[in-house]
DNA sequence: TCTATATTCTAGTGTTCATTGGAATAGTGG
DNA sequence: CCACTATTCCAATGAACACTAGAATATAGA
């Protein structure tokens, strides 16, 4: 009788927003999505990216295309993906945000790895003079501030565990930040990464304290 | 090297992003969420307003609530569902808005829908009369309660507008309600069915309203 | 034209999921 | 305790889909 009741109109109207949910119900698609937020590239580069043979991320491609979240460009033999809008880079942020709020599973995968990276991932000595002369990296002493003043690596500030938990910070964010206390099982500079992650700060441990740094045949300075 | 690599991070965390993503990736469930955004409602309820069988409502639910979407309040032997966050009600509006911006399929469906709906496709008395003699129509006098005892279409139930503004309505939902007032240029009737249209009901004005009824040689009702 | 590279298409397979019917659970009122 | 209602659970079916392998298309360079 009519050319469209109510309720076919509800469902070709949410059967069409059901395709960007579609678009975003395979992790692959997600993890493209958030790849192209940061800019075009190549199927191949994609691929690579998220780990997954070319033709099947090709195939992934082809339903985000499908639910209109990204536009291509060609250019001789190589496709070039991009974000269709503005909007989709919103949308995904806030399925993100919803994910991080709401899904527990989501904290516990994080911090285990996170916390993994940490162990495992020191800084050793060597990295942290290179990146010292580079002047790339803010190096922070977590120790009390009396053996601060006994000895440190030249250029670090003294920053206690005990007073990074109350202060607001003041440290730059555009650059990593490496923690070092007193060796390689002194817990202050793990604790303090913790905290500093908290707080939106890149940062990591260096896989040694003073000691070593006096060992490989370095200055230190005294003083507070 | 590490208990969760890099990869098997990610693959882990995408996919309890995409948990959410297959949430909204089924139109029942996204309509669900859009009830669910004004107010908490009960499974048979929401059965009723999205037209599919209680169990399957049931089914759809749970998957909402396995992605932590939506949670639930036990009354009785009713249960009662609800968002759980109002980031949720965020989160379905920026899909909906991405769907608006990015599928032309949405505009499309909507206009056609819509303005199908301004032009009010008024139902001529003639089909009015095969119709009720049918008996598939609800037949609605939207005039002031004293005009309607003047004299109305037999069969018709009185609803004047400023009432159904107001209170909850208790009309058949599987049959099309026709609306009329006082004739083809009075606004009571083009003002109802919005409403009833908007409440979820299939309606329509009538092309003409008392007068032309009495023109056809029909018999008028009077009394309340 | 031939070769090499990048990407997409087609077909087959196993898995997941929406839907449906029937049964079980839980709470309410007689 | 029984009947009744609201909801959920279980099992079966059919469709959609992710993944894989092989082929096809298209562009660039020799």
């Amino acid at each position: 009788m009519s050319l469209l009741g109510h309720r076919e109109f509800k469902n070709t109207l949410y059967g069409h927003f059901a395709r960007i949910g579609h678009a975003v119900s395979a992790p692959k698609r997600i993890e493209l999505l958030d790849l192209l937020a940061q800019g075009e590239r190549s199927v191949e580069s994609l691929a690579d990216a998220i780990a997954t043979p070319v033709r099947n991320t090709s195939a992934h491609l082809r339903a985000l295309r499908l639910a209109r979240l990204v536009e291509t460009r060609k250019e001789g033999t190589r496709v070039y993906y991009r974000l269709a809008d503005r909007r989709v880079e919103a949308f995904v942020r806030e399925l993100q945000s919803l994910g991080h709020a709401r899904l527990a599973e989501v904290e516990q995968v994080t911090t285990l790895y996170i916390d993994r990276r940490d162990e495992l991932e020191p800084v050793t000595l060597r990295d942290l003079e290179r990146r010292m002369r580079a002047g790339d990296v803010t190096v922070l002493d977590v120790r009390p501030a009396d053996e601060y003043a006994a000895g440190h690596i030249p250029g670090a500030l003294s920053l206690p565990v005990a007073q990074l938990k109350r202060g607001r910070l003041t440290l730059p964010r555009d650059r990593e930040i490496v923690a070092y206390c007193r060796g390689p099982y002194c817990v202050y500079a793990v604790e303090a990464v913790t905290l500093l992650r908290q707080r939106g700060f890149r940062a990591r441990r260096a896989a040694d304290g003073v000691a070593g740094w006096r060992e490989r045949g370095h200055r230190v300075d005294v003083g507070p």
